[in-house]
DNA sequence: ACACTCATGTAAGCTGTTACATGATTAA
DNA sequence: TTAATCATGTAACAGCTTACATGAGTGT
């Protein structure tokens, strides 16, 4: 699990958790989502798809099509939602990307309610860190940037604030749901 | 040039165009914005340098130290800095990630402030264009998506506004300095 | 005639990471 | 004595992307 990747194999596994798909119904899935996570193309899906079925994590099914390619729908196994939801247990890595967040958030949901508001709690935490890094930086600098650096740092702040706010609001209406 | 990749080649590159630096130098330096960059370690960077010199972007010098290891400081070429315009002019691919906009960020404005204010316009371009991209998700959604989906899509909005509005405040205070 | 959607897949490659190796010096 | 900083580097591999191949059907 080599850290700052995003690991699609296991996000691919979560989808099927949810219900049975083919490989080109994830792609279609994450053509609309392209912005959040990217649309790998079949080059990225496939051999995840031959994998997984190959560790058991998955079973296939054939729909031969009338005037159509035939269909390959990957159905989850009792070991694939084993394995899923390990990996869900595990925090995501404070180095990894946006979009590994954005993952978790559309998998998180369907495991426990618990698990959902435990990945909100774990981002804004390590986004907290990250603003207090930055403003640490900007503090500790003293002219020692020049104006670039102090832009990127600005830039880095901005957005930082910006998630810290949506995060406490989600949270804050997930709470109010809860009671 | 793959799309959605961030060339660390062409980062290190433009560095060296601000000034000469050894490899343990440019390491140093991405540390402290690590958050925003990432900080690639001793196996990213010393072959990326390497390259550079093989390619004639760059020349040597070596310093040896007195009670240190000697250090190799790399200094631009004008073939590098030719390059790194070049590079500089492309405007960085949409998919790309965040933080191959803060790179451009950092190098872009030793370059001209034309091209400063030009990849700020740009990013928001871009921006702007995924925020709409979402809204238009939301609004076709009617019903077709669940919770988790729809949080994504409220996330991603989120982020694009408070971005949005960073380009434009930064932006306005670039053209007010023009004047 | 051209291109696009449906649907799967292979092979090659790029970029970057990890783990390791070296070796001297300095701080806990 | 254990670890960290300074400083460079190699080798292996993970993860993903790209380009390509197939082939029928549908739209312009």
């Amino acid at each position: 699990m080599a850290a700052g990747r995003v690991s699609l194999r296991y996000f691919v596994l979560g989808l099927l958790a949810q219900q049975p798909m083919s490989g080109y119904d994830i792609r279609r899935f994450l053509r609309n989502l392209s912005w959040l996570i990217g649309s790998p193309g079949g080059g990225s899906i496939y051999p995840i798809l031959r994998a997984l079925l190959e560790d058991e994590f998955v079973t296939v099914e054939v729909f031969p099509g009338i005037d159509r390619p035939p269909r390959k729908v990957y159905t989850i196994t009792e070991a694939g939602k084993s394995a899923i939801q390990i990996w869900l247990e595990q925090p995501v890595e404070p180095k990894a990307p946006m979009k590994a967040f954005v993952m978790r958030l559309l998998l998180a949901g369907s495991y426990s309610q618990a698990s959902f508001a435990a990945t909100l709690q774990q981002r804004r935490a390590q986004v907290l860190a990250q603003h207090n890094d930055l403003q640490e930086s900007v503090s500790a600098a003293e002219g020692g940037f020049d104006r670039q650096q102090q832009m990127a740092l600005d830039y880095g702040l901005a957005l930082a604030s910006a998630e810290l706010a949506w995060l406490d609001l989600t949270l804050d209406q997930l709470a109010q749901r809860a009671a």
